[in-house]
DNA sequence: CTTCATCTTGGGAACATTCCCACAAAATGG
DNA sequence: CCATTTTGTGGGAATGTTCCCAAGATGAAG
């Protein structure tokens, strides 16, 4: 176990060049006679030279890695997004470094410090449902390192972001239960401190207002994304003197324990109470009755705020500050509904 | 948009000090006057100081980074276990690349090139269904930048693994299956260039033998885990003159598919047909009907994995070459069988 | 034979930091 | 009060690479 790793300057030494030649040859300057690039090469690979992309970096000032910070891991939201970026940036030559936040503000600001400790050349976040202080992405901008945000968004920060018309996914799913003849419908929705939260609901109302049908302040409860809670707040909905005939649920790991509960309950989905849910999750066509959902195309998502980044790093686009992608959502009827 | 980052040099400049003595403060070292720290911290705060690791890492020749390369994400097998990863990680300080090689050799060789030349401490790797050369790993070796294998191991090379019992995994479930009265037992099977697949299938065909159980060439089914093709594979056994009573799948996806294609020929499971996978992903508890599986503890082997891989970096290990953690599987019995 | 352009190579600064060595001043001890 | 230790600080090499400037060699043009 040999620890020296090899350099330039070892094989310049061994064919009696200069470390400026030996990185010209490497680099494919064209400066560089073609017999002294070919000896240098094939040396290289002998020895399983690599380029120190550290030394490099410390020079160029630019990493080629993207951070990527996400509040969590669970859903197959946020790996599926990533799996679109990781497309874009690697075809790009583009590295990433991901972190996870583990929704709590804390960790987020951790991890931001060691993007910028790491020099990245930009990022992508997705905020935790705690952040409501923005400083620690601000130092991005003021630093003048690209960010981009998508689904969890910051309305205050001036920087391009990528997001589904929530809004319009949820008013298609309450008026397609509606239509459906539902007439009291439950609405498990997301901390109000998302915005993702607000326009699902803003869109739940408005379906409802559309419809004729009197908003019921009961029927909506706001809760933290954590499934296990959904037990309590279903059971509070059923038990309720006059109980809702559906249920509109935020997101999908929410619309598919909702359904577990009712039918603990011995009661029937969707005879009893129609569920819809918000993503299309891959267990949402698995799960019986199979869910209704808004499906939203998450891998473009990924590879639509990546390409984004990368743009603004090349610096190949102007008008970047205004840029909001909105993609688009489908209602994906199933038997839950 | 300033772009020169702040550096130690300017700290020093502002406060009359030397480079040496603000480097000093910043990093703790105790021979520094009290109120000389204080200043230095206070100013590098207020200036968003962020210690450039690039430096500091081509000199002390170490990144604190660890490299992850896994097949895919598409199943919840790899993310799970990359959670469980990054958590011992973060924890010891170090942070994480993930590459997807996409189960092709060639993007995994692209993807050992790339920790290279970010010069990561160490690599936390499960190999692609095609790997058979291994010499792109072995140059991790002759550097002395320590492996762990994880999942799909490598047997030629002496570097720390950590798996399941998938031999005795697979032959619980299928002695599970014969208690239950099954007599023609097909197995779904991955390829034979993994070593899981072919302990699997070791598994399977001991459980048979044991209960005298002829093995049956035909109902053994070896294929490349795309499971678009599962489709195919089902409906020939079904359509067999003396078709399998239930089927064995070598993961749970293969398994999902399988009871898809059973339902849709519009026989039932467990009666007509019963199916059992391995793994215990998520959607397996969802399904209709729920799938019988063998659970492995996906998290913990990526924090043994992780664990072991930074014992190596830190020498906290002796007989390392040596060390295979082999976890425990749990056969989980549902209403597939 | 001189002049100038072209091709190829070498030398050295720069990048941001750590860490060793040196050294002055202050504190301690007899 | 002098010798010795402790405390705090500065200087400079080193890390591996790129990139600019200079310069020698070669060849062509006049």
């Amino acid at each position: 176990m040999k620890r020296h790793q090899v350099t330039i300057i070892d094989i310049a030494r061994e064919l009696n060049l200069s470390k400026s030649t030996v990185s010209r040859a490497l680099t494919g300057h064209p400066s560089v006679n073609a017999a002294t690039r070919q000896a240098v090469l094939e040396f290289a690979e002998k020895m399983d030279y690599q380029r120190n992309m550290l030394a490099i970096s410390l020079i160029t000032k630019k990493t080629n890695t993207i951070g990527i910070i996400v509040p969590e891991f669970h859903s197959s939201y946020f790996p599926k997004a990533i799996i679109g970026a990781q497309e874009v940036a690697s075809k790009a030559g583009y590295n990433t470094v991901i972190c996870q936040s583990n929704e709590t503000y804390e960790t987020e600001v951790a991890n931001t410090k060691v993007m910028l400790a790491n020099q990245v050349d930009g990022i992508l976040v997705s905020i935790t449902k705690e952040t409501r202080n923005f400083d620690h992405l601000k130092i991005f901008q003021r630093k003048g390192i690209p960010i981009v945000f998508f689904n969890r968004v910051c309305d205050e920060m001036d920087v391009p972001k990528v997001i589904v018309d929530d809004y319009d996914g949820a008013f298609r799913a309450v008026n397609h239960l509606i239509e459906r003849g539902r007439k009291r419908i439950a609405h498990l929705a997301g901390p109000s401190s998302l915005k993702i939260s607000e326009k699902r609901l803003n869109g739940y109302t408005a379906a409802l207002r559309k419809n004729n049908i009197e908003f019921d302040e009961e029927l909506v409860i706001p809760y933290d994304l954590n499934v296990d809670k959904v037990k309590i707040y279903v059971n509070h909905l059923l038990n309720m003197d006059n109980p809702p005939d559906a249920i509109f649920a935020v997101n999908d790991p929410t619309a598919i324990e909702a359904i577990q509960v009712i039918k603990k309950r011995g009661l029937h989905v969707p005879e009893d109470i129609a569920v819809v849910g918000f993503s299309n999750d891959f267990a949402s066509g698995l799960i019986e009755p199979s869910l209704t959902t808004v499906s939203q195309p998450v891998k473009e998502i990924g590879q639509t705020a990546a390409q984004l980044l990368i743009d603004q790093i090349n610096r190949d686009v102007a008008d970047w500050k205004t840029i909001i992608r909105v993609l688009k959502t489908e209602l994906i009827i199933r038997k839950s509904s």
